[in-house]
Formats: C-alpha cells, sequence, structure tokens
RNA sequence: AGUCACUUAGCUCAGUGGUAGAGCACUACCUUGACACGGUAGGGGUCAGCAGUUCAAGUCUGCUAGUGACUACCA
C-alpha cells in the first residue's frame, strides 16, 4: 500500500470519529478490567447557544489529551460533556425569532407557549457547539451527554434550593440590585461589567434651603435620579456646611422637602462635598438611606423610564430624556449651576452592554459567608483544589471568597429553573420540591408559583455532581462513586468566580467532597496583535476555519504547546509549523511503509518486559507470584527461553533511538503529569523530527530500502516500523486523527503490546497501550557515541558547505582520534560516509594530511581534516579556523576567570569546579589544534 | 486606588541559580527515489533599566519604566 504524497487531514478527520464513537471507545464501560483506576474530567458546559471559539479549542485539547492518555494507561476514562442552558441568552434568542416570525412578544403567548418554543429551539439550533465538539475529535462519552434542563439535573437543583432555604442560607429581600432594563431582568455581581465613557459630565445642581436664601449645591452625573432624592448629605466635619445640617432642602422640580444629614461617607474633598441622596437607585445612597431612616422613592420602571413617582412632567420619559428634561428645567429656573466633562465608568450588562441601573427590587439571594468558609477551610487544610499555575490563581481565588458578598440568584426570565417557590393568597411563602408537596405543606390548591428562574450558575454550580446522578433523591450513584472528585477541571481564569469557586462550595456542602482535585488554568487566546478577540472588535479567529485549512491535529498542537498558562498571541504561523510536522510524520510512515514487507511490529527488542509478559503468559500462575525483576525470577525464565538476547544485535544507530525513544516517552509522561502541555509537545517535536527522520531513518536507509529480501534487512524494517510505532501511540493525545489514520495502516501490532483492558485494542490506537519509557533502557553510552559520530557528520559537512563543495563531489575524510573512538567510527563507516558524502574514512592516532585540507575539531580529542586538493581556498579555510577558534577562546575566557575567583573553588559543588576544569581542558587542546591547523595553512 | 502578571533573536514564545533555546522569518547551497508542508550548513540576543543578595543572576530581592489583567470605588 503506498499512501498520497501528502497528508490530507479532512480525509481522516471524517472517518476515525464515527469509528470510535460507534465502537464505543468514548465510553468508560470499554475498559473490562474491574480493577483499573478511575479517571474522569468534566467539560465546562459551554452555552447552548455558543458555537466554538479559541477557548473552547484551547481548553478542549487540554482535556482531550489527558483523557486519551489516562485512557491509554489502562484507566476507566469518563470525559463527561453537556452544555448549560444560558438563560438570558436563550431568551433573547427565542424572544428576537417571536418577534421576527410572529410579530409577539412573550407576553402575548404567555409561559406555557413560550417554553414551548424554547425547546423546540434548542433542539433545533443548540446542537451547533456539540456537533464542534466532535469535529475537534474529543473523546467523550455522548451516552452520558447532559443538558443542565435535563430532568435530573433540573430535580437535583429544586433540592439543593430547598435545603439552602431550610437552612436559612437563601432568602428573599428588597435590595438594591444590578438592574439590565434591556433585558428586564437582575444580574449578579459577577455579570456585570464596565465601560469607560469619555464624554460623560458631570451637572451641578442647587437645591434652595428652606426658609433661607442659601443654596447647597449638588454634583451628579445622572441628573434624572434628583426625583427621587430623599436627603442631601454632607460630611460631618465639613466646616462649610456643618450649620446647615438638620435643616430641609424644598427640592426643585418636586413639591417634596428633603433633609441635609451628616454622614461619614461623604468625601468633603469631592465635587461641592454635597451628596444628592437618592436611595432607591444607587447602592451606596442606599446604605445611607439605611443609616438615616430615608424613604426609598423608585422613580423608575423596569425598562428604565420614569413612572409615576417621578412627576406628570416626567412619566413614561426614558432615563436619558428624563435627564435632558431636568437639566433643562434646573437652567430655567436658573438653579442649573455649570456642567463639567467627566471622564467615568459606567456599569453594563455583560451580554447586552446596555447601562446597568441600580434599582431597587424584590430578589431571592444566597447567604455566602458559611458556603464561602467551606472552601476557605478546605484550600487551609489540604490546599485543594490545587491551581496550575498556582501562581496567582490560589491567591486571587482566596482574596475573592474572602471578601465575598451574597448572591443574586433570581432572574426575571422564563427560560431555565423556575423557583421551586409558591406564595399562597396571604403572601405566605412555601419552599417545596414539587407542586404537591408545596399544596400538601400549605394545605391549599391555591398558591401560585414565583416567576422567577435561578440563574444559570445556581445548576452549573452542581456540575460535577449533577451529571453524575446526583439529584437529592438519589445520592449514590455508580458513577458518582467511581468518577466523584473528578481528577481535573481545565478552565479560563474568567469564570473562577464564578463557576469554579461555587462548584467547590456546593460539592462540600451536597456531596461533602471536593468536586476535583486540580484546577488547570489555561490563558487566554488573542489575536496576532496581541489584543482579546471580540465581537465588537471583530479580531475573532475561528477554529473551524482553522480546522479547515490546517488540520484538527495540527491546530491541537499549536494549542497544546501554547498552553503555558499565560496569554498568548496567535500565529498563522505557528500552526503551519504543525501543518508541516503532521506531513512529517505522514510522508516518515510513508518512507517506512514503502519498505515494509517482511516487517512486523514487534516490542521486545526495545522492552525485555513485553517479552517477559510474553512468558509468564506461556508459562502460567508459578510465575506471576514472583517479582519480574527479582534475580529469581529471571533464573527461571532464561533457560527455559532461550531467546536471542537481541540487544547484541543492534546496531549503535538502533541503541541510540532506543534510548532516545525510552527518554522521550519518560519525558512526556513526566511533562503531562504535571500538566506542562507545552514541555511534551516539544519533546515530541524534537524526538521524531530530529531524532528520528533527521538521523534515526537516514542512519538505517539503505539497510532497509536493500532491494534483496534477507534476514537483516527484514529486521532493521521491524526495528524502525516499531520505533514509529510506538512514537505514533506517544502522540495520539495530541494528534488523535493523524495517528489513527497512520497507524491502521501498519503492519499487525503483536498481542503483547496492546491493553488487556480493552478488547478493542487491536483495532485502535486509542485503546493500546501508552509508552511510559523505561529508564533501563536508556543507555547514555550508546548516546554519547552517536553523538560523536553526528559531529564527526556535520563538521564534514560543514566544511563542504564552507568551501561550497558540489554535493556530487566525494571527499575523503581523516580523523585522528583514541581508540575507543576510532572503534565506534569503525563501526558506523558506512553510514558516516553515505551522510558526510564521503569516499573514505580514514582512521588514524594522529593527522598526516597535505597542507590543503580543511580541518575541524571534535568532541574527545577528535580531530578530523577533509583533503581538498584545488578546492581549498587558503584565506578563507584560515577564516573559518580563526572564527572557531575565537568562539572557543571566548568560552574558554569565561570559564578560566570563574576558575581564577578563589570564591568560586571554595565554595561552588566540586562537581561543576571539576565539569568546568574539564571543559577548560578541552577547550585548550582543541584552540591548540585549531591554532596548529591554521599554522600549516601558512 | 489596590493586587497581580508580563518585558529574552526581526516576530511569536520556551527557559526558576552554573557554557542563552525553539518555531517562523533571514542568508548560502541542494529538485539526493519519504517529505520543497523538504534537506544541509549558517547569521542573528550586553535576556526592559538601575541597584542589591550570591563564588555565580535571564533565573532570587528591591526600585524605575512600559504593557496587560483583575478587584474595589468613582456624587
Amino acid at each position: 500500500m503506498e499512501l498520497e504524497k501528502a497528508y490530507n487531514p479532512a480525509e481522516a478527520e471524517s472517518t476515525h470519529y464515527k469509528s470510535w464513537e460507534e465502537r464505543g471507545c468514548f465510553a468508560p464501560e470499554i475498559n473490562e478490567n474491574p480493577n483499573a483506576e478511575a479517571f474522569s474530567i468534566v467539560i465546562p458546559p459551554p452555552n447552548v447557544t455558543g458555537s466554538l471559539h479559541m477557548g473552547h479549542a484551547l481548553q478542549h485539547t487540554l482535556m482531550d489529551v489527558l483523557t486519551r492518555r489516562k485512557r491509554m494507561l489502562g484507566y476507566k476514562t469518563l470525559f463527561l460533556v453537556g452544555v448549560d442552558h444560558a438563560s438570558i441568552s436563550t431568551q433573547l434568542m427565542v424572544t428576537r425569532a417571536l418577534k421576527k416570525d410572529e410579530h409577539k412578544t412573550p407576553q402575548d403567548i404567555g409561559r406555557e407557549a413560550f417554553m414551548g418554543r424554547a425547546w423546540a429551539w434548542k433542539n433545533k439550533y443548540g446542537g451547533t457547539i456539540t456537533n464542534q465538539i466532535r469535529r475537534e475529535g474529543l473523546s467523550v462519552d455522548w451516552s452520558r451527554e447532559r443538558f443542565t434542563m435535563d430532568e435530573n439535573l433540573s430535580k437535583a437543583v429544586s433540592e439543593v434550593f430547598v435545603r439552602l432555604y431550610g437552612e436559612g442560607w437563601i432568602y428573599r429581600g428588597k435590595r438594591i440590585v444590578n438592574w439590565c432594563p434591556r433585558d428586564k431582568t437582575v444580574l449578579s455581581d459577577l455579570e456585570v461589567k464596565e465601560e469607560t465613557k469619555k464624554d460623560g459630565k458631570l451637572f451641578y445642581l442647587q437645591y434652595p434651603v428652606k426658609n433661607s436664601d442659601a443654596k447647597i449645591t449638588v454634583a451628579t452625573t445622572r441628573p434624572e435620579t434628583m426625583l427621587g432624592d430623599t436627603a442631601v448629605a454632607v460630611n460631618p466635619k465639613d466646616e462649610r456646611y456643618k450649620n446647615l445640617i438638620g435643616q430641609t432642602i424644598e427640592l426643585p422640580l418636586t413639591n417634596r422637602e428633603i433633609p441635609i444629614i451628616a454622614d461619614e461617607y461623604v468625601d468633603a474633598e469631592f465635587g461641592t462635598g454635597a451628596v444628592k441622596i437618592t436611595p432607591a437607585h444607587d447602592p451606596n445612597d442606599y446604605e445611607v438611606g439605611l443609616r438615616h431612616n430615608l424613604e426609598q422613592l423608585n422613580v423608575m420602571n423596569d425598562d428604565a423610564t420614569m413612572n409615576e413617582t417621578a412627576g406628570n412632567d416626567f412619566v413614561g420619559l426614558d432615563r436619558y430624556a428624563a435627564r435632558e428634561k431636568v437639566v433643562e428645567k434646573f437652567d430655567e429656573l436658573s438653579l442649573l449651576e455649570k456642567i463639567d466633562d467627566y471622564e467615568m465608568v459606567l456599569p453594563v450588562c455583560e451580554r447586552c452592554k446596555t447601562v446597568i441601573e441600580p434599582f431597587l427590587s424584590e430578589q431571592w439571594f444566597c447567604r455566602m459567608d458559611e458556603m464561602r468558609d467551606l472552601a476557605l477551610d478546605l484550600m487551609k487544610r489540604e490546599g485543594a483544589p490545587h491551581f496550575y499555575p498556582q501562581v496567582p490563581h490560589e491567591k486571587v481565588y482566596m482574596t475573592w471568597l474572602e471578601n465575598l458578598r451574597d448572591w443574586t440568584i433570581s432572574r426575571q426570565l422564563w427560560w431555565g429553573h423556575q423557583i421551586p417557590a409558591w406564595y399562597d393568597e396571604n403572601g405566605n411563602v412555601i419552599v417545596a420540591r414539587t407542586k404537591e408537596e408545596a399544596v400538601e405543606r400549605a394545605g391549599t390548591e391555591n398558591l401560585t408559583q414565583d416567576a422567577d428562574v435561578l440563574d444559570t450558575w445556581f445548576s452549573s454550580a452542581l456540575w460535577s455532581f449533577s451529571t453524575l446522578g446526583w439529584n437529592g433523591e438519589t445520592t449514590e450513584t455508580e458513577d458518582l462513586k467511581t468518577f466523584h472528585p473528578t481528577d481535573v477541571l481545565v478552565t479560563n481564569r474568567d469564570i473562577i468566580f464564578l463557576w469554579v469557586s461555587r462548584m467547590v462550595m456546593t460539592g462540600l456542602k451536597f456531596i461533602g467532597e471536593k468536586p476535583f482535585e486540580d484546577v488547570i488554568i489555561h490563558g487566554t487566546v488573542l489575536d496576532k496583535n496581541g489584543q482579546r478577540m471580540s465581537k465588537t472588535k471583530n479580531n475573532g479567529i475561528d477554529p473551524l476555519d482553522v480546522f479547515n485549512k490546517y488540520g484538527v491535529d495540527a491546530t491541537r498542537m499549536t494549542l497544546a504547546d501554547s498552553a503555558t498558562g499565560i496569554d498568548f498571541a496567535w500565529r498563522d504561523e505557528k500552526v503551519e509549523s504543525f501543518r508541516n510536522f503532521a506531513n512529517k510524520i505522514w510522508n516518515a510512515t510513508r518512507f517506512c511503509l514503502l519498505n515494509s514487507d517482511g516487517a512486523q511490529v514487534d516490542y521486545s527488542f526495545i522492552n525485555p518486559k513485553a517479552e517477559v509478559k510474553e512468558i509468564k503468559q506461556t508459562l502460567g500462575d508459578e510465575l506471576n507470584e514472583l517479582d519480574e525483576e527479582d534475580e529469581e525470577f529471571l533464573d527461571k525464565i532464561k533457560p527455559e527461553f532461550a531467546f536471542d538476547n537481541p540487544k547484541e544485535n543492534l546496531s549503535l544507530a538502533d541503541k541510540w533511538i532506543i534510548s532516545r525513544l525510552n527518554k522521550t516517552a519518560v519525558q512526556v509522561n513526566k511533562s503531562l503529569d504535571k500538566y506542562d502541555f507545552h514541555e511534551a509537545v516539544q519533546t515530541l517535536y524534537h524526538f521524531f523530527w530530529d531524532d528520528f527522520c533527521d538521523w534515526y531513518i537516514e542512519l538505517v536507509k539503505d539497510e532497509i530500502t536493500a532491494s534483496e529480501p534477507n534476514v537483516k534487512r527484514d529486521a532493521a524494517r521491524s526495528r524502525v516500523i516499531t520505533i514509529l510505532e510506538q512514537s505514533l501511540r506517544l502522540l495520539h493525545p495530541f494528534m488523535p486523527f493523524l495517528t489513527e489514520e497512520l497507524w491502521q495502516k501498519l503492519p499487525e501490532v503483536s498481542s503483547d503490546l496492546h491493553n488487556d483492558a480493552y478488547k478493542n485494542a487491536k483495532q485502535t490506537i486509542m485503546l493500546a497501550d501508552f509508552p511510559m519509557g523505561d529508564a533501563a533502557m536508556i543507555d547514555e553510552q550508546a548516546e554519547s557515541e552517536m553523538q560523536a559520530v553526528i559531529d564527526l557528520i556535520s563538521k564534514t559537512r560543514n566544511i563542504r558547505a564552507e568551501m561550497n563543495i558540489k554535493p556530487s563531489d566525494r571527499t575523503a575524510i581523516h580523523v585522528a582520534a583514541n581508540a575507543d573512538l576510532q572503534k565506534v567510527f569503525n563501526e558506523n563507516q558506512a553510514q558516516i560516509l553515505k551522510l558526510a558524502r564521503a569516499s573514505e574514512l580514514n582512521l588514524n592516532e594522529t593527522l598526516d594530511v597535505p597542507r590543503a585540507s580543511a580541518k575541524a575539531v571534535l568532541a574527545g580529542g577528535a580531530e578530523i581534516a577533509v583533503p581538498l586538493e584545488g578546492l581549498i581556498d587558503f584565506a578563507k579555510e584560515s577564516e573559518r579556523l580563526e572564527n572557531q577558534s575565537n568562539k572557543l577562546n571566548a568560552e574558554g575566557e569565561r570559564l578560566k576567570n570563574q576558575l581564577a575567583n578563589q570564591g568560586f573553588v571554595e565554595k561552588a559543588p566540586p562537581e561543576k569546579v571539576a565539569g568546568l576544569q574539564a571543559r577548560v581542558a578541552e577547550i585548550e587542546q582543541q584552540t591548540n589544534a585549531l591554532k596548529q591547523n591554521l599554522e600549516a595553512l601558512k
């Protein structure tokens, strides 16, 4: 079988996902090992109205990398998927559609009909993001897909509400809240953002003092609220106003009289030092009002138009129109002192950017003091959840908890979980799980349910356990026992408060345990100019476009490579480089497959433990009780199985690549265990491209491309294809599609390489054993010998390049080296000749070459010379040697200075000093050699 | 205002005490039977600035400057 010349991602992406899903590979049930440890992760539920953006793609990639690796390692793995109901945005969309299609408002059709439309909308359009999740290749268990408004999850919401109410942690009250006049609902503090308004104005209004000619001037940015003023406040220490305290203001435009009061809250330095107090329309004024027993005059409707209380002149006007009119009237009355330009910051609705109106209304609140203590104690007690990176997130999280205020949980919407509270004819509240329960408790059928729904985050807060079956009634499901607490949460820092902290609190409160061990907070994907992506700036990058252009795997690699916890600017060039990497993997495999006749994938030559496993299976139980490392065990199996010692048949290149492979596997596992995705990607990239493609394949090329079949050739083919197979496994969590596509094309993988937990393992790489790497297979001697060979080849190539030797011209290489190195070079002569384009390799103790030679020094005291009669440019060669010499000298000087430092020699660790001394000796030897070579040119 | 992060090659970023790294871009050569989405060999950085701790600082401490984020307040 021959592969196409270049990797075409679309093909692989269109077939494998379906096949994985159909075979049930994503469900934990695929794991048939009854003793398997569990690994679980829940997706931060995206909005049902949403579509995939780069932040999702990043987050999802990281979760999938972790999940796929754990699954391959034999964990019983659950990656739970689902979306939340997004109360506000869904309601907005459905309302918009209703208006467009039927010219009706929600009120026109009523709550029940509206809910019908909303569900229909959800069923029709709500699948956008879930389909995109399939496109990303996420190995999520679709059989456990959840929605926050599922029956069971809704039941959990009611249960939690009822219990918290019962304990007095939920209450109803009239407070100043953040009101969005467009959505006509209250919002929590966290859903309010700030916007700077540069062209704001500060209005100075004069209020006449009763029975006096005096006027007191107040400064305000919102003159229309003066219609609801119920006092003017000054600082008690402010000498200017001391004698006015206790007097009365005749409030213009109204026929009301309001007192002048003293309150510490007033900053005498700001504005005029006198503040109008509007308790119903400002949170600070509200507090002042409570302290002084002031009336709360609400002058607005829920759409921010003025109501009757504002007076006949203003009723029905929008707040901004009312503002103009108030200012006009003050001007007419000559009570407008002045208008200053004033830059100010306005609170706006996070979703629709409408300016928030502080509004006095009756809402449901969740008390956070005791909830917060649960989370604080957990951190103090066991440092959980552990944030990655710990700095700065842990501190931010703790500080926020410490200053936490009560949470407004009701919303004036229909789409969502209707608050499980009923009112009887007398207005008594009955909080119950169901209407039946409420009726029973109230003793009457005549009950009205609270019209409001709960904040979407209230249900998201239960996500870690409601998704696993908890609903208050059922509290111990198999899934909860197996998968809770989840292992790790991957999310962005914007929702540490909105979601992470609340999940911790509810988890502790209702399950009695933390919802997750670790929390990975990833950075934000910025545009190429380092700006945040936003709809208003229209600088967003659609992950789907990137998938289409470069492939899903390349995108995943890019995101994983960038995941260091801090923000990063998106670069198309980077995806391009990983697209190239995917193509490199494709072509390396293509080459191996072109030379794969007679080859088999067999791990035994690189991992004796795999052999042991096979032997154990053959010999049966008697050996299973013995430790594999035990000498008795080894003695017992050796004579029975006189397998060749495979290591003795291996070339230096083989030993070297086996060592590199094991180092890579060890490193990748280590990196992923500490959630260092960047390190894992870099390790894999350089192993595959530099070690495997640039060196190993080149070193064994002649051997595996031999046209005549023979045992040696086929063994070499097996080795190269096995290394390749192992590499694909290591890459699979990052690049699932490409690796599956290629893995399917490899010769059959021997059975002992599969994971016992999965009966489907032979059909898919995603259920193959993930290579852990074996420290015993790391061969430092082979690595250093190979390094010498690489050094020899590279230096020769350098000479050839610098001297402009045509690629077709072969040159001789003379090497001076010690006996050990000579042996290494001699054994690898064929490869050296090929890769250095040399005609002959002369090995000696010393160099004896014509003057017309280019030379270089190697590590370990070796030197090389390339005779270039008629080709050498002596001036250029001098310059080249000079350059090398200068570089070495600079380093040597630096090190010698360090060694000359008494303090260094005395205080630095001895091995450091010895290392430096050795390096200095080598540099001296090499510079001497270079000097002699230079002399010889003259 | 407070808290925090960031500042390393032209660009995007790794690198937490011991000889400055990667990818892209750049230069030269190469259409060599896996790959031009490629190969080979190169050039390029007083690690924002200043001071300190240390035998030794890109790395630790303090200050300064710039950039960004978050929290609170803003009559």
